[in-house]
DNA sequence: TTGACAAACCGTACCGGTAACGTTAATATT
DNA sequence: AATATTAACGTTACCGGTACGGTTTGTCAA
C-alpha cells in the first residue's frame, strides 16, 4: 500500500526543510526560484496532495461550505444547489449537503454535523418550523446565509426572490386575461415565501377592486403528491367554480392539473393554470405552463458568493439580496373573453 | 467574540486533563462514572462541539463521503444523491457533492478536491469520457463505488441498475402491445447504461424475430432540451413512420413528446411513448408516462452502504450490486390492435 | 576589516484532538 | 507486612500542515 505522500516526503526528496517546501508550494517569498521549481516538480511527481484537514486545523477555516435544503430531489432546490456548487467549486470550496426533509429536528442535527466538520459557512433554506438552529450558529459563530426564505423577526443575511412582486404580477396577469374566479393553491404560510405570495395575491386583487372569497385561498403540502391530493379534497368543497388555479409551485401545478382532469375538467379550456418557479419541465408538458420564473441557479450563485465573502472578509451587517422574478407566459392561461364567459 | 470551545476548555472547567475529558466524551473506560457525568454536563453547558478536522488528522479517515454526479438538477441523480445522503446522515457521515456537468476535466478536478478534503470515500457516476480519475483514486488509495454506470474493462465496486433487462422488458412489452415500428431514442453509447439498453433493445427485437432498420436506433444528448431538439432533427430524416418511441430517460421522453406534438402527431393516439427512470412527474403529465422504474433512492442508499463498509472495514474484491428495474405501465403506450393498424 | 542587510533557509511552537504509556493511590492477595 | 493488581487519572508523542522567529551565507558600504 502506497503511503500517502506528505509534505515531509516532498521536502525530503527535495533535500529541503518542510518549511521551505511549504513556502514553495504556496508561492510565498524567501525561496530561490530554482529551488521552488524543483520542489514543485517533485511534488507533482510524487502526486502530493495537501491535507486540507491539517490546513484547516492551523488556519481560520476550512475550504468547504454547507448547503441545507428541504428536499434535494425537488428541482427548485436542486437548481439552487447547482448554482451554489458552481460558485463554490470555482473558488476552490467543497460543498457539503444536507437534506432536512422539512424536519426541524433533522435540520438541527445537520447544522450540528456541519459545525463539527468545521464547515466555513452555511447556506440554508430553513424549514421555518423552528428557528433554534440560528442561535446555534450565532454562538459558534458560523457565518450563514438564508436562501429563498427569511424570518420576519430575525435579521440575517439572505438571498431572496421577490415573492410579493411575483405573485402580484401573476394575479394581475390572470385578471388581465379575463379570469374571474382565481383559486390560489398556496403552501403553508409559515414559509416566508408563501406568506409573501399571499400578500401579493391579496394586493393584486384589491388593486383590481376584486373581493376575495374564503374558498379562493387554499393551502396544501408543497409537493407533487400533496397538491394532487389536496386539490382532490378541495374541489368538492368549493362554493363557486374557479376558472383558474394559481399554484405555489410548478410541481403543485402539475399535481393540481392531474386532479382537475380526473374531475373531468379540461385544462386549459375549462380552467386555466399558473405555476411558480419556472422549472424546465413546465415548458415540455401540454399545455405548456404559464409561470413566474425564479432565477434559481442565480439564487444559489448569489448566496454562495455572499457566504464566501462573509467567510473570507468577516461578518458584516445583515444584508438581503432580492432577485426579481419574471413572468413567463405560455399556453396554460389562455385569454378568457367576456363572450366565452357568458356562454359558460 | 466567543472563543470556540475546545476540549481543553472542557477539561479545565472540569478540573481534569484533556485526555480524561476525551475518554469521557468518547465513552471509553478508565473514567469514574461520576467524573464522566460531570465532564459530559460541562461539555454540554459549554456547547462543546468536537473538531472533526483534528479527529481526522489523527485518525484514519474523515467522516464524510463525496458524491460526484453528472447533473445535480437532473431528478435521476438528485434522487440518487438523496438516497446516499439518507444513509450517510444516519451513520454520522457528511456528504460532499460535486457536479461534473459531464465534463471529464471538471470530474478530475472534483476528485482532486475530494482527495484534498480527505473525504473517506467516493460515490461517482463517471462521465465515461475519460477514466483517468480512477488511477488517481487507486494510488491514494481512496475507496470508491461507481453508481449507475461501470467501465466494461475495469473491475471496480459498483451499484447498478439492470439496464439490459429493463430495456428488454420495455421492448418486449411494446411489441406485446402491438407496436410495429419502435424508434429507440438512446443516449450516447459510451455510457454503460446506454450500451446496455441498446443490447436489451436488440435482444428483445431479435427474440421476437423482428429485424432492426437503421433508422430505429437514434441517439442524442440525454437532456430535456437535447431530446427535443434531437427529435426535431430526426423526424424529417426517417425512412418509415414510427408508431412508438422508446426514450433513454423520462426527461428525454418529455422532450420527444413536445417535438412529436409540434410535428402534428397525437400522443398517444398516433404514437406511443415509453420512458425510463420512473421520475415522479411521469405520473402527473398527460398521458401518464409508461416507463421502466429504477430504484433511484435505493441505488443511492446501497451505494452509500457499500462505500461506508469499504471505508470502515477496508477494501474487498470488486463487488457489483445489480438492482432489478420495474416495468410501470401507464397511459402513454395504449394497445395497438391489428385492426387499427390496418386502418392506418 | 567589519558591521549592516538581505536572500534563502531551518527550527520549533502551535492547531485540537487521540492513544500509547506512565503514575498514583487504594484494594486485594499471599 | 510486602507485593500484586487495578481503577482512575496525567504525560507526552504524534497527525500534517502554517507561521513566527532564528541562523547561515554572501554582498556591499564605511
Amino acid at each position: 500500500m502506497t503511503h500517502k505522500t506528505t509534505l515531509k516526503d516532498v521536502a525530503d526528496a527535495a533535500g529541503v526543510s518542510i518549511n521551505t517546501a511549504s513556502r514553495a508550494l504556496n508561492h510565498k517569498p524567501d525561496v530561490k526560484e530554482e529551488t521552488k521549481e524543483r520542489i514543485l516538480r517533485i511534488a507533482k511527481d510524487l502526486h502530493y496532495v495537501p491535507n486540507a484537514m491539517a490546513q484547516a486545523l492551523k488556519g481560520k477555516h476550512t475550504r468547504s461550505i454547507g448547503v441545507i435544503v428541504d428536499d434535494l430531489s425537488n428541482p427548485f432546490f436542486a437548481e439552487v444547489l447547482k448554482g451554489a456548487e458552481e460558485v463554490a467549486a470555482s473558488r476552490g470550496y467543497a460543498v457539503t449537503v444536507g437534506n432536512s426533509a422539512e424536519d426541524p429536528k433533522k435540520e438541527l442535527h445537520l447544522v450540528r454535523t456541519m459545525i463539527e466538520q468545521r464547515t466555513a459557512g452555511l447556506l440554508i433554506t430553513p424549514t421555518q418550523k423552528d428557528s433554534s438552529f440560528i442561535s446555534l450558529l450565532h454562538q459558534e459563530p458560523l457565518p450563514f446565509v438564508l436562501v429563498a426564505r427569511r424570518f420576519e423577526s430575525i435579521a440575517t443575511h439572505a438571498v431572496l426572490n421577490d415573492d410579493f412582486s411575483g405573485a402580484y404580477q401573476a394575479v394581475e396577469y390572470l385578471l388581465r386575461q379575463g379570469y374571474q374566479n382565481i383559486l390560489f393553491l398556496n403552501a403553508p404560510t409559515y414559509l416566508w415565501s408563501a406568506s409573501q405570495r399571499l400578500h401579493g395575491f391579496r394586493q393584486a386583487m384589491e388593486a383590481a377592486g376584486r373581493a376575495i372569497e374564503p374558498w379562493q385561498i387554499q393551502c396544501c403540502l408543497p409537493t407533487l403528491q400533496g397538491s394532487y391530493e389536496g386539490m382532490r379534497e378541495i374541489l368538492p368543497t368549493l362554493t363557486a367554480a374557479p376558472d383558474a388555479v394559481f399554484a405555489f409551485s410548478d410541481y403543485m401545478a402539475l399535481g393540481a392539473i392531474k386532479a382537475l382532469r380526473e374531475a373531468g375538467l379540461r385544462v386549459p379550456d375549462d380552467i386555466g393554470i399558473m405555476g411558480y418557479d419556472g422549472i424546465d419541465v413546465g415548458d415540455m408538458i401540454s399545455p405548456a405552463l404559464t409561470t413566474v420564473r425564479i432565477a434559481k441557479r442565480r439564487l444559489g450563485r448569489e448566496a454562495a458568493r455572499s457566504l464566501i465573502h462573509l467567510v473570507e472578509n468577516g461578518p458584516g451587517n445583515a444584508k438581503q439580496t432580492i432577485l426579481p422574478p419574471e413572468l413567463v407566459i405560455r399556453q396554460s392561461t389562455p385569454e378568457r373573453t367576456q363572450a366565452i364567459k357568458d356562454i359558460q
